[in-house]
DNA sequence: GGAATAAGTGTTATCGCAAACACTCGGGAA
DNA sequence: TTCCCGAGTGTTTGCGATAACACTTATTCC
C-alpha cells in the first residue's frame, strides 16, 4: 500500500485517511462518500460498492469531531455518578453503557467526589463542554435533586433514583414498595415489630426505604423503633449491629442494604444471637454474594439492569424530542432465603 | 440579561454563545478570546479581565469539537474494560477517572461483552473514532494480549494486568508475588501443603496466581495438588468448596479471590469443617467486606487505586511522547485476619 | 534620532465533515 | 421535438476553534 498523497509537506505524521482520501481512491467526490455513510440509498449501488471498498482499504473512520461540528450531534451520552465502586451504581452504569452501545451511542463518565450542588453542576458541566447529547445522573442524594434545578434547560437530562421535584424525567426502583414488602414479610412471620438499620441521611433511597418500612408498621399499628443510620458499609452494619444486639425485644431487622446486613449478621453472631432462630434479618439489593452469606440472606432484589436500560431509553427519547413518561418505577422483588424465620417463642 | 445579537435570522434556536459572541461583547477579536483561554499571559491584564467578564456573562464554554478538529487533541481518554460490575475493574476504572479528572482529562468507556480479539479491537475502535487521545485497557484476559497486537501503532495504549508480550506498557499488581506471599503464610502456619481454588483459565491474573502459588510449593518441596478452577463468583467457590471438603488432607486453601472464598467458607461450614480450626483459608483482593466475612478473611490486598493512577500516568506520558517504563508492578499486601490459623494436630 | 525588539492584538487559512444548492444526465409527457 | 422531472453526483459554504503570520505601538539601545 502506498502512502496517500499529502498536501502540506509535514514530514512525519503517519496521517490517517480522511474522507477526501477515500473519495479520491474511489474516484468520486467527498460528498458521495459522506452519502454512502449516512444515506446509502441515495447512491447508486455500484458507486456505493466502490466507495465501501475504498473505505475498507484505507481503514477509514469518520472523524467524529468534524461531524459534531457540523451536525451538532455527538452520539455521546454523559453519565454523572457518585460511587461506581458500589454494586448498585456500577451495575446501573454498566446497563446504561450496554443500552447505549446497542443504539450506537457511546458513554462518557463524570464521577463525583462529593454530593452537593456545586459538584453536580460541575460534573454536568464537564460533560456538556464535551458536547454530549444528553446526560443521565446517577446520584441518589438530595443534594442532587437540589443541584439539578439549575441546569441548562434545553439539555436532555434523566435522573436515576432522584427524589420528587426534579424538573426532568426520573427512573427509579420503587424503594418504598420494596421496603414495605420486606417489612410485611417479617411481620407475616409473626414478629411483633421490625427494627430498621437505615442508610445515611439525605440519600433518597435511604429515606424511601425508611418511609416504606414505617408506613407498614404504622398501618399495622406496630411499635416504630427509631431507625439506626449506617453509611451502607459492612463496617457500619457491624458497628450498629453491636448496639442493636443489646435490645431485648429484637427479633426482626430490616437492613437498608446487603453490605450492612453482612456486618450486622456478624455482630449478631458475636453477641451469641442465632439467625434466623433468634433474630430475623432482611436486606436490600440482592448483591450476587447475598446467597452465600451465612445464613443466605433474604433480601429485596433491585433490577439495576432494567433501570439502566430505561434511563437510556428516556434520554434517547428526550434527545429525539419525544416527551414521554416523567417518572418510571421499576418493581423490586423479595427474594426469600434463610435469614428470616418465624418469631422465636417467648 | 439580553439575548446576544445573532447573525442569520434563524428564528427559534436558543443559540449558545460562541467565541465570536464573547469577542464582540468584550470588544476584541476572537483570537484574543482564544488566547485568554489558552495562554492568558499573552494578553494584557485589563483586556483579559474584559474578556473573562464577557465569558462569564454569556456563560460561554468552548466547543470541544471545534478545538479537537484544529488541535488534534481531545482531552478524552478511552477505557476499555470487561466487567465493571466487579470490585476490581470498578475500582480501577474509578481511580483512572479520578486521575484523569485531576489532569483535565475526561473518560469515555467501552465495555466488552466478550473477551476475544474481535471484541477488543472493536472496543478500541469505538473509542478511537471518538478521537480519544489514548486508551487504557482493563481486560486481564489472554485474548486481550492477543487482540492487542493489531492496534494502530501510533495510538497511545496502556494495559492493566496484561500478560507478557504485549507491545505497549503494562501496569499490574504483582499477582505472582501476592500468591506466593499467601502461600508462604499458610506454610508458615505449619500446613504441609496448600490447595488452590483458582480463577478461570486464560485470565492472566488467575494464571499468575496459580504460578505464584505453585512456585512456592515447589521451592519448598511440597506436594502440589491440582488446582480447581472457578469463575470468580461466590457461587463457584461454594460449588468447588463442596468437592474440596471431601479431601481428607485438606488443611489449607489459597483462593484466587474473595468472592470465591466466601462461597468456599460457606461450603466448608456446611460440611462441618471449622475455619480456621480445621481448615485455613486465604483469599485475594481484600474487598471492603472481607473483614466482615465469617470468619474475617485473611487475604491479599490489591491496590487498585494505585494501579489506576499509574495507568493514567503512563498513557499521559505516551500521549506527551514520553517513553517511560514499560512494565510497572504494584506490590500487593498480605492482610492477616482470622481465616487462617495453625495446622490442626494429626 | 533611528533601527531593532518586544508586547499585544488582528487576519487569514484550515481542521474534516455535511447541508444546501447546482449541475448532468436519461426517460417520459406534451 | 421540447420540456420537465428526478435520480445521482459535484461544488460551495460554514460549523467553532486555533496556528501561523502580519500588523501596530511602545521600548530599548547605540
Amino acid at each position: 500500500m502506498t502512502t496517500p498523497p499529502h498536501r502540506g509537506d509535514a514530514p512525519h505524521r503517519p496521517k490517517v485517511a480522511v474522507m477526501e482520501d477515500v473519495a479520491e481512491l474511489a474516484g468520486v467526490s467527498a460528498m458521495t462518500v459522506s452519502r454512502v455513510l449516512n444515506a446509502p440509498e441515495k447512491v447508486r449501488p455500484e458507486t456505493r460498492a466502490r466507495v465501501l471498498a475504498a473505505v475498507q482499504e484505507l481503514g477509514y473512520r469518520p472523524n467524529s469531531a468534524a461531524r459534531v461540528l457540523v451536525t451538532g450531534r455527538s452520539g455521546v451520552l454523559g453519565v454523572v455518578s457518585f460511587d461506581t465502586t458500589q454494586y448498585g451504581p456500577a451495575s446501573t452504569l454498566y446497563a446504561i453503557e450496554r443500552a447505549a452501545r446497542q443504539n450506537e451511542y457511546s458513554v462518557s463518565i463524570a464521577s463525583l467526589d462529593a454530593l452537593n450542588r456545586r459538584s453536580i453542576a460541575e460534573g454536568v458541566g464537564r460533560l456538556t463542554s464535551q458536547s454530549v447529547d444528553g446526560v443521565i445522573i446517577v446520584a441518589p442524594h438530595e443534594s442532587a435533586t437540589d443541584g439539578l434545578r439549575h441546569l441548562p434547560p434545553d439539555l436532555p437530562v434523566v435522573a436515576v433514583d432522584a427524589g420528587d421535584g426534579v424538573p426532568f424525567p426520573v427512573v427509579m426502583v420503587d424503594q418504598h414498595a420494596g421496603a414495605a414488602r420486606a417489612t410485611r414479610h417479617l411481620l407475616s412471620l409473626g414478629h411483633r415489630t421490625v427494627w430498621h438499620l437505615s442508610g445515611p441521611a439525605n440519600w433518597v433511597d435511604a429515606s424511601a426505604r425508611v418511609a416504606g418500612w414505617r408506613s407498614v408498621l404504622e398501618a399495622e399499628g406496630r411499635e416504630v423503633r427509631e431507625p439506626l443510620a449506617g453509611d451502607w458499609s459492612a463496617r457500619s452494619g457491624h458497628e450498629l449491629g453491636r448496639r442493636l444486639a443489646l435490645e431485648d425485644d429484637l427479633t426482626a431487622i430490616f437492613v437498608a442494604n446487603d453490605q450492612m446486613a453482612m456486618g450486622l449478621l456478624r455482630a449478631l453472631r458475636e453477641a451469641g444471637l442465632r439467625v434466623p432462630e433468634d433474630v430475623s434479618v432482611v436486606g436490600f439489593d440482592d448483591i450476587p454474594e447475598a446467597a452465600y452469606f451465612w445464613p443466605p440472606l433474604t433480601t429485596v432484589r433491585q433490577d439495576f439492569a432494567t433501570v439502566g436500560r430505561l434511563a437510556f431509553q428516556l434520554v434517547l427519547d428526550r434527545i429525539d424530542g419525544v416527551l414521554g413518561e416523567r417518572r418510571l418505577k421499576v418493581e423490586p422483588e423479595l427474594v426469600v432465603r434463610e435469614s428470616a424465620g418465624v418469631r422465636p417463642p417467648g
